[in-house]
DNA sequence: CGCATTTGACCCGCGC
DNA sequence: GCGCGGGTCAAATGCG
């Protein structure tokens, strides 16, 4: 299943930090609609916002209405039955990217633990629930393939982490995409 | 044997 | 209130 072609930066070194510096929520999103990068096809971010406005917007704006579902999300990891519930309506900031891969594991240095599975509406492909597996990391991240293009796989990450990359970076690969991605900025 | 994945059940928010 | 869609849990299973 290695079938890596020219352009399939299957992983990346992409922390989501590296995202967020200066991304904000009402970023141009047509300008990555024109811009196909090499691996990148686009991404955005969502900040501490009230998210049914702002993802209102992008559904309208955006070409790709099936990121629309990935919308709306919970807050900290206190997921116990029924509990936390004195907070505001601030979400956590989610980023999202999509890359052109023929595989949906797409590898960033961390260790994943699948925890779940779920069918998308609109959508002949499952979504997979990920979750970073070093301790007291609560790092979410969901893979997501469309139905409309099944080269392109949508990476939702959730949350930063703060510790380092326990996986040994040797990839060569690994190297090479992360070359492919700053030459294309 | 320890850890990751699978998979159905459960839970929750929201719209009708 | 109920049904639907989306997110998570957890027991069982698989694998190195």
């Amino acid at each position: 299943m290695e079938n890596f072609q020219g352009f399939s930066p299957n992983s990346s070194t992409l922390s989501a930090s590296s995202l967020s510096l200066n991304m904000t929520n009402s970023l141009g999103y047509a300008e990555f609609q024109g811009s196909k990068a090499n691996g990148l096809l686009g991404l955005m971010a969502e900040m501490e916002v009230p998210a049914s406005l702002n993802v209102h917007n992008i559904s309208q704006n955006k070409n790709f209405p099936e990121i629309n579902s990935l919308a709306g999300t919970e807050t900290e990891t206190e997921v116990k039955l029924g509990k936390k519930k004195g907070d505001k309506k601030i979400r956590k900031p989610r980023y999202a990217f999509q890359t052109r891969s023929q595989v949906d594991i797409l590898d960033d240095g961390y260790r994943w633990r699948k925890y779940g599975q779920k069918a998308v509406k609109n959508n002949k492909f499952p979504r997979s629930y990920y979750r970073c597996t070093h301790q007291g990391c609560n790092v979410k991240k969901q893979v997501q393939r469309l139905t409309r293009d099944e080269g392109i796989v949508v990476t939702t990450y959730e949350g930063m982490h703060s510790h380092p990359i326990q996986k040994s970076n040797d990839n060569f690969e690994h190297i090479l995409s992360q070359m492919q991605i700053y030459t294309s900025f």
